[in-house]
DNA sequence: TTATATACAAACATGAATGTATGTAAACAA
DNA sequence: TTGTTTACATACATTCATGTTTGTATATAA
């Protein structure tokens, strides 16, 4: 079995990067070695130095998978003005779509292993130093502008006088993303779903209306 | 230079911690070698094989050192009835007393420079597999037991009637832990401290207040 | 005072992991 | 049809980290 079409080609690549992401969650990116990936994917060491340089590669590429869709989708989420929530059938207000962004984003770690395992391995089983580092930078631009959009929704949601108190919209959006940042953490940190899992998204409901007029 | 008296050992059992928290801080822990540590300390691996069986067993050391204590004084700001602030020189309520227990953490954070490195190795240089991943359990665990307390002081404040809304105590020690975990891990990440170290109290604040009637 | 245990240093042996170099059969272009 | 490139597999060289063993000077107990 040797030369592939270019269809074939491509396909090995994602057999690659597939046993890749369950590698390093089983050992942790460090302990993986390229002949466990290669021995997970049913190829050999050839193969995996063939379409990427090294490990951390490989990496980048299981990163950006998942993590390039899931910024677009949340932005989408909360960039609008106002959406028409179809399966309600009504628009939905600031608070609500702050609420279903999130609430989405569990829903959707809940559903895609793929992406479950993605940020387990970000946040628990990888070590952000040397050509790592960079990543975390990217982290927190990130958490910025996501951050941004919540302030925008929030402040959507004071000019409609939803909200409850005088606190700056400035001041929830910080306080709305360390709670989901927290969050997340549990989430994944909580793999038997005892402590956190099962209740998500009532937790993220009850952040929400704390905030409710 | 050979023998040393007990004093003189566990001077240098001390320095090797010292040495490896320095060093896995800057190469995180999968990439330290005992040869490092050695090196820092200005020993030899037989030193360092001499006071610990291996790596993990440095973490663990390192570990203890600033958890332990820092577990402890958690409990004693949270599990009194009412606290008596001596430069306040007045009685501390509840929301107080949450409010100034995590401030505390992140005033220590700030000036025990010990503790800060071993959070940073806790979150973002280490891979929680195979030994480590115990060490998650035990986190899990604290963490709950922290919130468990904070819960006790929401149900103080509410039924000294200074809870707005009507919010489950439950439900805002969550909340809380959440935010508070996040704001932790934001922190670290956040290493020239331009995004959120220099408002973490502030942040604090501003999240008690929404509770606050 | 002497035997023994302590607190290391130095040397050794072994096992990986990495990167590269080479081989090769099939796809594809000309 | 043939030359070239592609998509790997295989083999090789090197480096490196680990654990263990041995050596040794001194503190300490008897």
């Amino acid at each position: 079995m040797v030369r592939k079409t270019k269809e074939d080609a491509e396909l090995t690549k994602q057999r690659i990067i597939n046993a890749a992401r369950a590698v390093f969650l089983a050992r942790g990116v460090s302990r993986t070695t390229l002949e466990h990936i290669a021995t997970q994917a049913e190829v050999t060491r050839g193969a995996v130095y063939w379409h990427f340089k090294n490990k951390t590669e490989i990496f980048h590429a299981i990163r950006d998978q998942v993590f390039l869709p899931l910024i677009d989708r949340m932005d989408d989420a909360l960039a609008t003005e106002s959406v028409f929530d179809k399966s309600a059938d009504k628009y939905e207000d600031p608070l609500t779509q702050i609420e279903n962004s999130l609430c989405d984003t569990i829903i959707e770690l809940n559903e895609n292993i793929e992406m479950r395992q993605t940020y387990e391995i970000m946040m628990i089983k990888c070590e952000y130093v040397d050509e790592f580092a960079t990543v975390l930078q990217q982290i927190i631009g990130n958490c910025s502008s996501i951050t941004e959009k919540i302030q925008l929704a929030y402040e959507r949601a004071k000019t409609q006088g939803l909200l409850t108190g005088s606190h700056t919209p400035h001041a929830l959006a910080l306080d709305t993303h360390l709670f989901f940042s927290g969050l997340l953490h549990m989430w994944v940190k909580d793999a038997d779903g005892t402590r956190f899992r099962f209740q998500a998204t009532e937790l993220i409901k009850s952040h929400i209306n704390l905030r409710r007029k």
